[in-house]
DNA sequence: TGTAACTATACGAATATTGTATTTTATGTG
DNA sequence: CACATAAAATACAATATTCGTATAGTTACA
């Protein structure tokens, strides 16, 4: 596959996916929407991407990636843990402000397997990473020393099952909403000494 | 046509269709889902509705006798001109509170011309009442004396040109907050004493 | 049991979308 | 200029989706 990122049009018809994809999920928005109001042809979107889905694998990643990068930038500073945390969970708010319902729903439901499969990997190479910052901060005293590593993973990984359970989901308006109170209780529960909220 | 409106499957149909047409706007929402979202059959769906514009138009102007029942209401009450002015701003921006920018642009937009037809209908005959009620206001020393009713009228059309104006719309990120402004505008623009804000 | 309301299923027709092929039109670049 | 490159425009077959209707089956219930 050609490295397209430093052409103008690629750019472009990315930036016009992401503002639809964001806005109205993936499967709303067909190729077409994407080219025209780019704009672009379709012969040379579809030099871009093989089709739909790989456009917005691509920009998935570019998500991630993102927010891995940020967060490995976070951790890395020197700063108490609770502040860490703090920006950890505001970073997650941040990454899915103007991402509307929809585009985590046909994330996360239905027929994009390839989307599902990517996000389920990331999960898992993050939460490795998460949980070893977390031991790091036990062994510092951060995170209470009762907790054992391997519940450390476990509810991350519970976590992860917990945003696609739809009994959870219905208590609140929104993913977002659940995700953000599910990574809250997540930090502060495991955390040393509870923050003023 | 026979009058569903006691009926619950009807209820429901139209609930789940406000619900979804207000989130994704009407083009991008099928029948089909609509059915299966109720629950409904299709063939009961087309029994209340020949089709999906008919829909809308039922809701559309369900919201507009909303609107109107309550501008009334706010008109007709005993205090200051100026509260009132503030209570039919807030009645604006609640009525469109929960409608996504896709739904505003379905009905100005394109296809769907019995809905515009609808929407136009409407505004001229309110824009009549609404220049009535500042034309008295004006008689009771409220609007300042130098504004001939005419300009009201000029300036209640001239918004609804605005809101579709491209170069205009381009200057705000949505339809919602262009026609707030437009709104204040006008109001606050033809008040005799300005508000605190 | 009968009937009214609704569902389930199936289906043809219309439309929309996808993905590709071919031909034109710009846009540089030596 | 001439040539190469990139993209646009157009057209098109193959699918997929959506629409609207017909028919048969189910449920609720007086």
């Amino acid at each position: 596959m050609e490295n397209f990122k430093e052409n103008k049009k690629f750019q472009e018809t990315v930036a016009t996916a992401k503002t639809l994809f964001w806005k109205h999920g993936i499967k709303r928005v067909s190729i077409e929407e994407i080219c025209s109001e780019t704009p672009v042809s379709k012969m040379t979107f579809y030099k871009f991407f093989k089709n739909k889905e790989v456009l917005a694998e691509y920009l998935l990643r570019e998500l991630l990636d993102k927010w891995h990068e940020a967060y490995t930038k976070i951790m890395s500073q020197d700063m108490p843990f609770p502040t860490k945390i703090k920006k950890v969970i505001a970073l997650e708010q941040e990454a899915s402000a103007d991402m509307s319902e929809e585009f985590i729903k046909d994330i996360y439901n239905n027929e994009f397997v390839e989307l599902q499969k990517l996000v389920s990997e990331d999960r898992n190479r993050y939460h490795a990473e998460i949980a070893k910052d977390m031991i790091a901060a036990q062994k510092r005293g951060e995170i209470r020393k009762g907790i054992k590593p391997e519940f450390i993973l476990y509810l991350l990984e519970d976590i992860g099952n917990k945003v696609v359970d739809d009994k959870l989901s219905s208590l609140y308006s929104s993913k977002q909403e659940l995700i953000m109170e599910l990574t809250n209780y997540f930090f502060y529960g495991i955390m040393n000494n509870q923050p003023d909220a």
